[in-house]
DNA sequence: TATGCGCCTTATAGCAACTACAAGGTCAAG
DNA sequence: CTTGACCTTGTAGTTGCTATAAGGCGCATA
């Protein structure tokens, strides 16, 4: 399958797969007689794998490590949770950040009541007009 | 105060300073007669509050929005409150991104009881060993 | 046969918001 | 008088793409 076929089929701009095949995350495909790149199901799926983990939130240096596992069957399992659990983390992380942002951004709404920005408490609490 | 001073007092690397002031952010400070910038109290205000917008996520197309906002004592209020309000609402939508994510992870991590990659239901679950 | 269209190729530059050099000037202390 | 911490400018790197330019390929239609 070309390109564009495959992009369809993930999802996925053509310049993307391009990009991921620079960076050493999908093979480079075949080509054919016009120079066209062409993919066989293997490149389907690995490119599947690597767009399912990116959605997961993993990097692509996370991806990378996820794909050369995935390429040893015999090796443990442990190795995948480990990333998986550091993913989870990090997420977790960051949802925590995220909400006590929500929280202040909350806050700045509730506490403003003035009409003009001379008086405004949103301004005032983000440092400006401390002095008035 | 010069650059190395107003860092150390906003929490903000020189570097940092020197791109605000270049993206017209900050406004240029004057100069020593040995050339190095000479920052005011007002600088130092104006710094935190663009470090404190940047906190609480703005980005800093919407630090310039709320610099020229609050140099506008007579605008209404009402401009700074709708800026907070799509911030909220960004803000909401990525941790509601994220705790999907969160849930997906967990699930991924129960699931997996094998030992060897070959079997293992994470990179199942990411789209390999799908034919096995 | 020509030509138009959608697809493909490469190379290069841009995005956000910094961060990290490199190469050199300045200044107070020992 | 030299060391070391500071400052200057300019340029390039970071992450993960995305966009654009300039051109080649392949098929349907006039």
């Amino acid at each position: 399958m070309r390109i564009g076929e495959l992009a369809r089929a993930t999802g996925t701009k053509p310049e993307t797969i391009r990009y991921y095949e620079r960076e050493g995350i999908l093979p480079a495909a075949d080509r054919t007689d016009s120079n066209y790149r062409d993919y066989s199901t293997d490149h389907l799926a690995t490119l599947t794998f690597v767009r399912r983990a990116r959605e997961l939130g993993f990097s692509i240096a996370q991806v990378r490590e996820l794909l050369a596992l995935s390429d040893h069957d015999e090796k443990p399992c442990l190795d995948v949770d480990l990333l998986v659990q550091q993913q989870l983390a990090e997420v977790e992380r960051r949802i925590a950040d995220l909400s006590a942002l929500r929280d202040e951004l909350r806050q700045m709404l509730r506490s403003c009541q003035a009409d003009k920005i001379g008086e405004c408490q949103i301004i005032g609490s983000l440092g400006r007009h401390a002095r008035t």
